[in-house]
DNA sequence: CATTGTTTATTGATGA
DNA sequence: TCATCAATAAACAATG
């Protein structure tokens, strides 16, 4: 309809979540992580529609960062300043937009999915200590792990239930669902096809295209026409090496119930929704996470 | 103080 | 129609 021409994206809102667009710019960058203001900076430099607007679409990108387990928050390490953490995909997060569209995805991904933690119960009279240095031990196992993982390698190391990233480990080559050669090989399965696409100006080459064009315009896989969907790119996090150690956006999940169950989380029946859902569902807060307050005030 | 991160609430869209 | 997901707003804490 409006046929924007070759200024594709300028006027129109991409067809990508907030959830999709930063794991795109996390999956584009060398190390698989972001800072908040590089994850800002991609997205705007890829997208002129998000030039406009910025700190309402940045409030929401950061509500999602916080807000959905797919996202970790991994430390910076001391000779590296800069203010606010990394962010990277859970490894585990899966394959959530594998409906085709980026725009919702078939489930919300959750970590610690199934069982709540009758295991740790919080001991009457005293909330939950956090043994500070197991912690470190265990995010350096957990910071190789996700490093493989992100790494698309297989994960030599056992990896403790912890968490819930020890369910990542991936027996065989696995390759990340938001890695490029993933995005490129997955037949794109959208019923319907381009169609899905809104107008002209998303219309793609072959079946190259339909995931994330600007992605592949990052790594030269496509024609340099695609520059018009956004600047050319610079080397976002150049020289970055091993940040440090991921860790899990709400540390309230509790080492998991079944250390032998890979999928435990994953798919586990139950999504278990962090409180049945959202807050619009009405339910009580689920056991164990802290409710501001029980008031149902409106 | 600005940025980053967390949380709650509301609303609209979409899928089953 | 209902349940869920996503977008948005807003309040607030933490941090460099």
């Amino acid at each position: 309809m409006p046929r924007p021409g070759r200024n594709t994206y300028s006027d129109q809102k991409p067809p990508y979540s907030y959830i999709s667009l930063t794991a795109m710019a996390i999956q584009s960058s060398p190390e698989k992580m972001l800072p908040l203001s590089d994850i800002y900076r991609f997205i705007t430099e890829r997208f002129p529609f998000y030039r406009e607007n910025a700190p309402r679409w940045q409030n929401s990108l950061r509500h999602n960062l916080s807000f959905n387990d797919c996202f970790i928050k991994i430390p910076r390490r001391p000779d590296q300043p800069g203010k606010g953490s990394f962010w990277a995909l859970h490894p585990a997060c899966g394959d959530m937009f594998e409906n085709g569209s980026f725009l919702r995805r078939r489930k919300r991904f959750k970590v610690g999915g199934a069982a709540p933690p009758p295991a740790a119960p919080l001991g009457p009279g005293g909330p939950p200590p956090p043994p500070p240095h197991y912690l470190q031990q265990q995010q350096a196992k957990l910071r190789i792990s996700a490093l493989h993982a992100a790494a698309h390698l297989p994960v030599p190391v056992p990896v403790p239930a912890g968490y819930g990233l020890g369910a990542v480990t991936q027996p065989s080559g696995f390759k990340h669902p938001f890695a490029i050669e993933n995005i490129i090989a997955r037949e794109y399965k959208v019923p319907g096809g381009l169609a899905a696409f809104p107008g002209p100006g998303y219309a793609l080459p072959g079946q190259l295209g339909p995931a994330w064009p600007h992605v592949y315009a990052h790594t030269g896989l496509l024609e340099p026409d695609y520059a018009a969907y956004g600047a050319p790119l610079k080397p976002l996090c150049a020289g970055q090496t091993l940040p440090a150690v991921p860790v899990p956006i709400k540390p309230a999940v509790p080492a998991l119930h079944a250390p032998h169950a890979p999928h435990a989380f994953l798919a586990a029946g139950s999504p278990r929704p962090r409180s049945p859902a959202s807050p619009q569902t009405g339910s009580p807060a689920a056991p164990g996470e802290p409710l501001q307050s029980t008031v149902p005030v409106h």
